[in-house]
DNA sequence: GCCGTTTTCGGCCCGACTGTTTTCAGTCG
């Protein structure tokens, strides 16, 4: 396997953009758009798949686009790409990327001025030259400087959702509180529960817009106000994230939430599932013939399209909404679900509080069990256990359990892979734990083949029961690493291993579409907090919205079973 | 380029806002 499903989308989307550039008939456009997206949502890959007819039953995937991903999986290129990049300069693509900028904008600067790049066109704002083509005025040419100007900088983060709820919870309080103002929800990627938020969709319910938009203006986080109409308005918040307010009549409130909880995916797809039905549908509502026939409540809206209750972690366009017609969606995973946490640290390695006081931290967020899994000693892993304080440790579990009645505390460790797939404790210590949990801690950047072989020569080890964070990632730090999933999966799954869903919220690892593939297969998943400190419980909130984004039940959960169920399940995985 | 219990041709999601216009195209979400 050599080509991935990231890369065929990264060339559709490449076509869409020179396409565009072009002047291309935009529907053509739109549609290597949404083969991009089909492509990126699928939880396998499509070089595992047999070729160009299991292709064409992707949604969006015709005969030629199939052809082409054959191209891409057999070839790695795409020889209509090459030609379309003969013709654009590679550097009117990144102007596509500029506020104000569009295809068409685009071209008038390529056809009208030889502008060719970013470089090109700062010389010729510079110049004055702007003001002769036609659509460019004062105001458009001072928001390319300003974003010229920034474009080095310009690599803002999206930032994690944890960090966005910090801003946009304050602001739902404050919005709540003006009067008029019935509902207020945070919608958007950040209701779909999504690792990281680009901006925050503010949706407000109230008979009139006017003052949630002066409140707006006078809110103390605002940094400034970018556009502002009289239903909706963009500001930039002081952490720098861009918000979106809308205020709808509470009568449309449902469909406006539907709509700007997205995904935009979703949205096209209901809305044209609407029209099959003889509808209209739009953030006021579904309509049939110019009367509302819902709109006040997302269930009521659903309801009108045929449709079950879809989760917001769900709407991606990923067959939740066929699934949603043939009444076929999970019964998704929900935190009280969970019984218990099996990756946790104390200050035994690199954790902050006492075993005492993480269990007790454990008893109060509602658990009947957690595993102290503390570092195993290894190079690179700072106070990491020796089979010495490790027997100490068990000693100390031993004494804490005899005094608890609600909560049991399992023997654990958190196992370094070596870099040629071996583990940081022999064989002997492991099988003394009842919970081995392994991880990559280091060697991150191997090739695939290395990669995957080394991981799944440590998953050979007997007494291993879970493989923690999988992919190693830490959001806007680092990649995942280059590993064949789905070799991992099949070897997880005939062995009997589990895969963490870690809840730390720069990890969330495995993915939402790794859970899916996962689930898929059969793989148990462990949804755990990774503790470094007693409050980090609350990740395990994190660790269940990714489970859900992957489609997981509660039976799909290892942690959800009560304890004896769980050791059996440990039990079966030492073999 | 895709797709079809309306269609194999003629459609393709919908609306707000801005800026550049002098009635609306382009961009954005």
């Amino acid at each position: 396997m050599s080509v991935h499903n990231e890369e065929i989308a990264a060339a559709f989307d490449e076509m869409a953009d020179l396409l565009a550039i072009q002047g291309g008939n935009p529907f053509r456009i739109r549609a290597y758009q949404q083969a991009a997206q089909v492509v990126r949502g699928l939880p396998h890959e499509l070089s595992g798949m047999t070729g160009p007819d299991e292709y064409q039953e992707l949604p969006g995937i015709g005969a030629d686009l199939a052809g082409k991903i054959a191209e891409l999986v057999r070839t790695g290129e795409l020889r209509a790409l090459a030609q379309l990049r003969r013709q654009v300069p590679a550097g009117l693509r990144e102007l596509l990327a500029l506020p104000g900028l569009g295809p068409v904008r685009v071209r008038a600067l390529r056809s009208g001025l030889r502008i060719r790049n970013g470089a090109d066109l700062k010389r010729a704002l510079a110049a004055g030259r702007l003001a002769r083509l036609r659509g460019f005025g004062p105001a458009l040419e001072a928001r390319l400087r300003v974003a010229l100007a920034g474009a080095g900088e310009r690599a803002a983060k999206r930032p994690l959702r944890t960090v966005a709820a910090q801003f946009a919870e304050p602001l739902r309080a404050y919005l709540k509180s003006v009067p008029g103002v019935s509902e207020v929800e945070i919608a958007g990627s950040y209701r779909r529960g999504r690792d990281t938020v680009g901006d925050l969709d503010v949706l407000v319910g109230a008979r009139t817009a006017a003052a949630t938009l002066k409140a707006l203006r006078a809110y103390s986080d605002l940094r400034t106000l970018t556009a502002a109409g009289t239903t909706k308005a963009t500001g930039v918040l002081r952490n720098g994230m861009q918000v979106d307010i809308r205020v709808v009549a509470p009568q449309s409130f449902g469909a406006a939430l539907h709509y700007f909880t997205g995904s935009r995916d979703h949205n096209i797809h209901m809305r044209r599932r609407a029209q099959e039905l003889g509808c209209k549908l739009s953030e006021y509502g579904l309509f049939r013939g110019g009367k509302r026939v819902a709109g006040a409540s997302e269930v009521q809206l659903l309801e009108a399209l045929g449709l079950r209750w879809i989760a917001p972690e769900l709407r991606e366009d990923r067959g939740e909404i066929e699934a949603a017609e043939a009444g076929a969606l999970p019964e998704l995973i929900e935190r009280a679900d969970l019984e218990g946490d099996l990756h946790v640290h104390t200050d035994a390695s690199d954790g902050r509080d006492t075993l005492a006081a993480m269990v007790e931290a454990a008893r109060q967020h509602g658990l009947r069990y957690v595993a102290i899994t503390d570092h195993a000693q290894h190079l690179g892993i700072v106070h990491g256990l020796d089979a010495a304080r490790l027997a100490r440790q068990a000693d100390a579990i031993d004494a804490l359990n005899e005094q608890l009645d609600d909560i049991v505390v399992l023997k654990g460790a958190e196992v370094d892979i070596l870099e040629d797939g071996r583990l940081a404790l022999p064989d002997a210590v492991l099988a003394r734990l009842d919970v081995a949990v392994i991880a990559i801690h280091g060697h991150f950047d191997k090739s695939e083949a290395e990669q995957t072989a080394r991981v799944l020569r440590a998953l050979e080890r007997p007494y291993v029961s879970i493989l923690a964070h999988p992919s190693g990632r830490l959001l806007g730090e680092r990649a995942p690493c280059a590993l064949d999933f789905e070799r991992i999966i099949a070897a997880a799954r005939a062995r009997g291993c589990c895969l963490e869903v870690n809840g730390q919220p720069n990890r969330l690892d495995l993915d939402d579409l790794h859970v899916k593939a996962a689930r898929d297969a059969g793989v148990l998943l462990s949804l755990a907090s990774d503790s470094h400190s007693a409050e980090q419980f609350a990740y395990l909130d994190c660790a269940v919205l990714q489970a859900r984004r992957g489609w997981a039940r509660r039976q799909d959960v290892l942690n959800t079973r009560p304890l004896a169920e769980l050791r059996t399940l440990l039990g079966a995985a030492r073999r």
